[in-house]
DNA sequence: TTGCTCCTCACGTCACGTGAGGTGGC
DNA sequence: TTGCTCCTCACGTCACGTGAGGTGGC
């Protein structure tokens, strides 16, 4: 058998720096998220650093997948704390329905969203075919 | 020979009330459009109300048209611009090349930002998905 | 005179961007 | 000691939203 490889970042072990170029996102934008509660408060290093684990970038890439939806940073926490509340009860949980009735309540709010991408889409390219038609 | 019907609103006619249900625009967006320089100053009434004519309705059109491809107002203005200066040049004027050359930025413009759209439309839905994966 | 529409400030909001001035740790 | 990364204010930005207080015109 081979030894387990190193496994990377468990506990909180990169710098923002790196979270940033791992995802794309700014150094402000992250430490916004931070402060409006879209993940949680980070560990900090002795210096007083944040400090981040493999989870933290994770959460931020279904951050990034929510965005282009249009949903405000409140919604997301919201429907963030929704997943992350069924993520943690068990499928024989009897307040599970509940949760999967608020989620259904998403599902249909996030339908209406993608159609409104869908119609946003549309539109620029008739804007697109307009600018075509003119020289 | 019929009489020629009654053209609408040739001059401006419209308040700006009207000009907001036609379009589905707030006031205030109507107002700020204006104090941008994307609808040139309009006429007013004796009584200092703003008077608009079809002409004005049609380039709030233009303008929402423009509006799903997140250009700034800025931008749009200066695309306005050169729309307009395109549409008052003759086939064969020698100034027309320039313009259309400024046109050709703006296509390639367009075309990032429908392929952009195009991305967060494909993102968003990979999110609708991972929804529908979860009970 | 009453209603409805319009007017101009002017402050508020959302999601960050952008310095300013200072510190951590290799 | 030098560099690079990070820290916390705190003000700026964009495209409007939202009253406040006042007027136009049928």
């Amino acid at each position: 058998m081979k030894d387990q490889p190193e496994r990377a970042a468990k506990a909180g072990t990169m710098q923002i720096g790196e979270v940033a170029s791992r995802t794309g996102l700014s150094l402000r934008t992250i430490r916004w998220y931070e402060e409006v509660g879209l993940i949680g408060p980070t560990t900090r290093s002795p210096g007083g650093f944040r400090l981040y684990a493999d989870d933290d970038v994770a959460r931020l890439g279904v951050i990034m997948q929510m965005k282009p939806l249009d949903f405000s940073l409140d919604d997301m926490r919201d429907l963030l704390g929704l997943l992350d509340d069924l993520a943690a009860t068990a499928v024989d949980d009897p307040a599970r329905a509940a949760l999967l009735d608020r989620l259904d309540g998403y599902r249909t709010g996030v339908d209406e969203r993608v159609r409104a991408l869908r119609d946003r889409l549309a539109v620029a390219e008739r804007f697109r075919a307009r600018l075509d038609g003119l020289g």
